[in-house]
DNA sequence: TATTGTTATACTCTATAACTATA
DNA sequence: TATAGTTATAGAGTATAACAATA
């Protein structure tokens, strides 16, 4: 059986991500996040112990990328960065209350935008398609 | 009726993008393709006639960004690009029969990768992403 | 010697601005 | 003067390599 012709899957994808965090920057910046700034915040919120090359490795990016990124958001009280005890070497990264707090609005305004782009599907289809996203997600990260 | 939280469209759908894309590189470097060069010739399928700022236009490029990549295509002999008689100022651009078979076969093998990597996926829900990504990227673009 | 974080350097990619040739 | 294509310049973003501190 022969699949009805479509578009690469990359022609469309890279397209719509690049469309999606274009549509976020202003919500961002009204909170002071940057793009990095708030990646490494949803990084944070998924596992307690963070070393600076972990984090960075966990969200796609540079260790030497994210040190200004980090710098950043320590002046701005977002998170916690001290040395670990039992390895002078490594620094902890921690969530402040204000960071999370912060990272939880930013995320609301940003998925509420993105649900008014999936409205336009059937809520099957929307079901669906998330459902997928997250296993390709998954799967080549 | 609140929908269960699940994570950014952008933080699924950017990744994705980039991991498809990479995959993608070894396969045009072998039919002598770069990205933007590919690019350029999926661009030329869709409408018969173009200048070259339309058809940067349409495939999300700068004009200034796409010359060079116009020089490696003419060289290679997949595009042909000649004055146009009636404005001498503007350069139409066309696919040779070369350069059809070439985008077409490393279309081919891309969209086989691709299709490997959506066999994970129900019937259902694979044919539910498609239309839903063909949907949202339409109305992004 | 190996590793964490940091800094410095170089490289790629992209955007902006000037130039030409036509209109 | 305005526009299509081109070229040149500058800027942002990224990757690579070297460095200091600690293990």
């Amino acid at each position: 059986m022969q699949e009805s012709r479509r578009p690469d899957l990359a022609a469309m994808i890279a397209p719509l991500g690049r469309a999606l965090m274009t549509a976020e920057l202003p919500i961002l910046e009204r909170h002071g996040l940057t793009m990095w700034g708030y990646a490494v915040l949803l990084g944070l919120g998924r596992e307690p112990v963070y070393t600076q090359a972990a984090l960075a490795k966990s969200i796609g990016a540079d260790k030497t990328r994210i040190i200004g990124v980090l710098d950043a958001l320590q002046n701005a009280g977002l998170i916690e960065r001290g040395p670990d005890p039992a390895d002078r070497r490594v620094r902890l990264i921690a969530l402040t209350p204000l960071g999370r707090s912060t990272r939880d609005r930013a995320q609301r305004e940003i998925q509420q935008q993105e649900n008014e782009l999936l409205d336009q599907l059937t809520p099957a289809d929307r079901a669906a398609f998330l459902r997928a996203l997250r296993a390709l997600s998954a799967s080549v990260s």
